[in-house]
DNA sequence: CGGGGGATTGATAACTTTCAAACTAGGTGG
DNA sequence: CCACCTAGTTTGAAAGTTATCAATCCCCCG
């Protein structure tokens, strides 16, 4: 089988009109096949398998699937979808978006290199925004029944998840919703010194690396319009704070860039 | 004991210079003293107590507290203090805000009779919030290490919890995230439908309610000013939906506030 | 009656969106 | 190989929204 098919609708098509049938059908037909687990994992020491012991690694191992990567505009799972798994993603970026009753785009926020996503469905079962990839990406699986059992053996892994769990909702979705009280400069320079922080604690470089989302994500993400962000993101540039080429982000003065940044 | 000393400190100079020893003193002095508890608790149908059997109750009501009735201005506890309890609100209101490094506030929300509180702290151990009585108010405190060791006993009321707790974060709070992305008009319409539901599923008035918070707290809240509020508040009582007297709110035209509010 | 916090209203300034146009880089087909 | 196409991005000008500063009003309470 080659990956040509991933590659016939846009990003755009796929959003307009949500196809779920190419990414699931990799996803559920690369179940227990053999890809790298929890012990070869390359962001292993970002997950929780790793702050257990060998048999609870081999636990997790269990319930963890590491499916075959994902194309660019292919969907994890889509607003509305049952929901059965927790995902970390190991490469690539994957974003989180919810349309509204009026077909507006919302951007919940960007997965990288070791972040948790699919906890939107936790709530009620269903997901409640959509998660295409932006990139090539590839993505560890845990199903979230079986996680439930594991969990119920072992309280400290329980409280361990809770802990993990609760920092994911609370501390990263909380602070976002004052962002939106300051001037869209501000958000922008905060959104960039977060980008920033998350490479390094990735150990990527913080200082220079290549967005993996458009212009007018991260408007949506940050409430705004694309003409918005790419004036801002020149006038940054002006004031010597950041290099912007198309993508890729430099940036010359952290100081400057962490004073102008909110307080998180 | 009178309660009269609970007035000493106006909300505003307490905000100011946070000084807990008179609520949290009365929290603690009334531990187990005999106030109802879970089984005489008038928002016991909204508590997760209520979702488990005689026994669960039993249970439920050893962790939890009933302290005597907060006044007006005093806080639950303070950004930065230790997490030791979750809160469910059982009359009165309570506002959660956060502080940030540059001195300013922004109001997390709003907690009215049979909703929870306090898992700003859960994160990281330590509340992210303050959260402060908008009126007299009385509140059920659960101990966060025994409601622990209360749910590794049980792993059906775990995963109850597990659901409430995600249910909380993620479908109260990811909404919010994306309500900054419509004008203001739209976000106080909202903010005014997403009240009067919540009163209405309390079994009390959805179309007549009484404010708990100020304009202030409002425009906080709705990252903008209370002078806009203000004139948005007149704008839609002009367009013939709402009549706002000070803090009394009276729905004339449900259908066409749920039309304009967003999508949540 | 006077003080004071909360709320309202007005005028102006600042910011952001909207509509339009042009530019860029990568991919396509002739 | 080049012209063309397209999505993504940038820039400009005008319109719209919101913040800011300032003044006034209102009502509760001492």
């Amino acid at each position: 089988m080659t990956l040509a098919n991933f590659n016939t609708s846009s990003p755009i098509a796929e959003k307009e009109r949500p196809d779920k049938s190419n990414a699931r059908g990799i996803v559920v037909s690369l179940k227990k096949s053999g890809f790298v687990k929890c012990r070869e994992c390359s962001v292993r020491p970002f997950c929780i398998a790793s702050k257990t012991n060998d048999k609870g690694m081999q636990a997790f191992n269990e319930i963890s699937n590491h499916p075959a990567p994902t194309q660019k505009g292919d969907y994890f799972y889509h607003q509305g979808d049952t929901f059965t798994s927790l995902y970390r993603v190991r490469s690539g970026a994957v974003k989180s978006y919810h349309i509204d009753k009026n077909g507006q785009e919302h951007i919940i926020g960007f997965h990288l290199p070791g972040e948790l996503f699919g906890t939107d469905g936790m709530a009620n079962g269903q997901h409640q925004n959509f998660a295409q990839a932006l990139d090539t990406s590839t993505v560890c699986e845990m199903n979230y029944e079986q996680l439930g059992s594991l969990l119920k053996k072992s309280p400290d892994l329980q409280q361990k998840m809770f802990q993990i769990l609760s920092a994911e909702c609370i501390q990263k979705i909380e602070p976002l919703l004052f962002l939106h009280h300051r001037p869209v400069e501000e958000r922008l320079v905060t959104f960039i010194a977060d980008i920033s922080s998350r490479y390094q604690s990735r150990g990527l470089s913080p200082k220079r690396f290549i967005l993996p989302m458009s212009r007018r994500d991260i408007a949506h993400h940050l409430g705004t319009t694309e003409e918005t962000i790419s004036r801002l993101f020149s006038r940054i540039q002006r004031m010597g704070i950041l290099l912007v080429e198309k993508r890729t982000i430099i940036i010359k003065d952290m100081e400057k860039l962490q004073a102008s940044s909110m307080a998180l």
